[in-house]
DNA sequence: ATATAACTTGGAGTCAGCTCCAAGTCAATC
DNA sequence: GATTGACTTGGAGCTGACTCCAAGTTATAT
C-alpha cells in the first residue's frame, strides 16, 4: 500500500499526536517543508519528517511558539552548524531559555512540594492507591 | 501618596511585568479577585496580591493555561489542602505534568548539546571569541 | 459504472490571551 | 474653574494556532 518507508499523512498523524489538518497547516505557513508527493498527488512522509513532527511536538510542549521553532527547525536537517556563528550563537540562547524555563519548573515543583510536605516526605509508600497511575504514566513517558 | 503597603495598578504593573491592561483582564476573566479599591475607586495591590502575580508570570512561562491555573491559585491562599483529597490529586497531576514537561526540555538540552559536541567538548576555552557573552549571560541569569 | 474511502485545496470560523480605544470620573495644580 | 494626569468602564480588534468545511480528485471494491 505505502512506498518503502513512506507514510500516509493519516498514518502520519497517528505516530505524531499530530492531527492531519494541522500538519497540512504547519506545511502552510512554512513550518514543514513542502511534503513530498506520490503520482496521485498525495502526501507521504519518510522517518526524518517523522522526527521532525516528534520535535515539534516536544519544542510546542515546552511553550516555544512555532515561529521561533523555524530556524530552530532548518538546524534539524543541518549538520553543518559549527560553520554559522550566528546559528551557533542562536541556539546557544535557546539552550539558555530552556534552562531557565527547566529552573522555573522546578520552583513550582518545589512550591508545589512545599505545600504537600506531611505527604510526599514519605516517598512512594504502599499507602498511595490512585496516585500510582500517575507516578507511572511518568515513568512510562 | 500610596496607602500601607498598598500599590497602585501601575506600581503593580511595574512590579510584576504584567501590564495595567492584563491585570484588569484576569479580573475580568475571574483569574484574580475583584481588587480592593481606594475611596477613589482605584484598585490597589498588597503584596499578596504581588506575589499571586509572580506566581500567575511563573506558571504562564511554563505553558500553563489561564484556566488551569484557577484552582491552582485558590489554592496558594488556602493552607488546608491536606483536608481535600480531590485538591491533593490536582496537585499532585500537576506536578506530574511539570515533571513531564522538566524531562522534555531536558532532551531538547541534550539535542543541542549534542550538535554543539565539537565546541561544547571543549570547556569554555580561551579559543572561544564571541560566545562568552551568552555563556556568561546563561550563567548569571 | 457506481459507490466508498482517502486524500486534495482554499478559505472561513473558533478560541485564548491579550491590547487598544473612547468616553467618563476624580483629585490636585495652575 | 480649567487643565492635567491617573485612573475607570465596556467593548472592539488583533494574533497565533488551530479546526472545520465544502467541493473536487483519484484509486479501489462491488
Amino acid at each position: 500500500m505505502s512506498e518503502l518507508l513512506a507514510l500516509t499523512i493519516k498514518e502520519t498523524a497517528e505516530q505524531t499526536g499530530i492531527s492531519e489538518d494541522t500538519i497540512r497547516y504547519y506545511e502552510k505557513i512554512g513550518l514543514l517543508p513542502p511534503a513530498e508527493r506520490k503520482e496521485n498527488k498525495h502526501r507521504i512522509y519518510r522517518p526524518d519528517d517523522i522526527a521532525t513532527m516528534k520535535l515539534i511536538a516536544c519544542l510546542k510542549k515546552t511553550g516555544m511558539s512555532l515561529e521561533e521553532m523555524k530556524p530552530f527547525l532548518n538546524l534539524s536537517y543541518d549538520d553543518e552548524i559549527r560553520n554559522f556563528p550566528e546559528l551557533f550563537a542562536m541556539m546557544q540562547t535557546h539552550r539558555s531559555k530552556i534552562v531557565n524555563q527547566i529552573e522555573s519548573l522546578q520552583e513550582i515543583v518545589d512550591f508545589i512540594d512545599s505545600k504537600m510536605q506531611k505527604q510526599t516526605e514519605i516517598e512512594e509508600p504502599c499507602t498511595l492507591k490512585g496516585e500510582n497511575k500517575l507516578i507511572s504514566a511518568i515513568k512510562t513517558k
